[in-house]
DNA sequence: TTTTTTTTTGGATTATTATTCAATTTGGAT
DNA sequence: ATCCAAATTGAATAATAATCCAAAAAAAAA
């Protein structure tokens, strides 16, 4: 009542960020998708790429793009065939990660579940890693060996053995039963 | 004078006309004029490029500069700094950024960067690491999972498919000069 | 040589991209 | 909440770059 009242308050509280988030209205989301596109994409021109966006629900205009592509470093160089392409530089090549976080997410505090190689990262609104840290570590010891929290951000280290798949289901079920 | 000093004179004409012609006029000597500015030179747009062409006697127009850059399959990339640089092909590939930590360091509040597996650990000043964290989370978010910051020590946690060397890029251009 | 063909170039233009400015929105701090 | 500062954005514009076209120039052929 008392700790999950808070927590169900709060997460009302942030449903509306929640949605931005969601709606890619945002510029982090945008920039993913972006980068996405040009790895996977030959994009000629801003144009174009603005009409890729829009396929995908993502409304621009070219002078945002323009500024998304200089803060990407995006560079635009020509090809062989004539034509030119955008290329994203050598360091921006992070992988989408995998999952259904909806449930996870709609929690309202816990923003994103991320992995990198075995280990998990949470990232929360400010202040709450701490308390979903020792959500996590009293619920999931079975797969989790332990976490450190900093503020808006929980490394989840789990037990080996146990897969992205088993962590990912640890988490909603911890922190879907309270809707 | 003399036979000899008029046949000097002309020679000297012609000369420097053979000179004019052969650096100037000829489109490989001006290739390579070009390549060996944008290799040592930080050019930020055609018009740029075009007087220090102009300086080494070599006059063209930005039609003819175009189609050169083309050819030569030049980038032009957004630099850290805000401003933009032709880049040649070769050029274009992953910086060879090791060692490059003295920028970083030199930055005065990160004292370190060191990994241990795929985890970066950064050193900062007493106090700083918050903040710091708080740079990278926000400007490298390409390339970061997330961070976990103490007081003076950053776990940096990047994702999948992000290397060493991408992150000690990312650090120098995130901290370089800015700030 | 002279003629023909191909390449190269500049002027003008079009196309594309970057930036300015003002308006909103967002994020914090009180 | 309410205010303030910073970030984000679009419309318009400025700045920059690519291309069209015709003319020179060079190269090749006769």
């Amino acid at each position: 009542m008392t700790k999950d009242a808070v927590i169900y308050k709060k997460s009302c509280t942030f449903a509306r960020n929640l949605n931005n988030y969601a709606f890619m209205k945002n510029k982090r989301n945008r920039l993913q998708i972006i980068s996405e596109i040009l790895r996977s994409t030959v994009v000629g021109s801003q144009e174009e790429l603005l009409k890729l966006l829009s396929e995908r629900q993502c409304e621009v205009t070219q002078a945002t793009l323009s500024r998304d592509l200089k803060l990407l470093k995006v560079a635009k160089t020509p090809l062989s065939n004539g034509a030119y392409k955008y290329i994203l530089p050598s360091y921006n090549k992070p992988l989408p990660s995998s999952g259904t976080l909806n449930t996870l997410i709609a929690h309202g505090a816990v923003l994103s579940l991320e992995f990198s190689g075995q280990l998990g990262v949470v990232k929360t609104k400010p202040g709450y890693a701490s308390a979903i840290a020792w959500d996590i570590d009293n619920k999931a010891s079975e797969q989790v060996l332990g976490t450190i929290a900093g503020d808006d951000t929980i490394l989840v280290i789990p037990r080996e053995g146990v897969s992205r798949e088993d962590i990912l289901e640890m988490m909603n079920i911890t922190f879907s039963e309270k809707e």
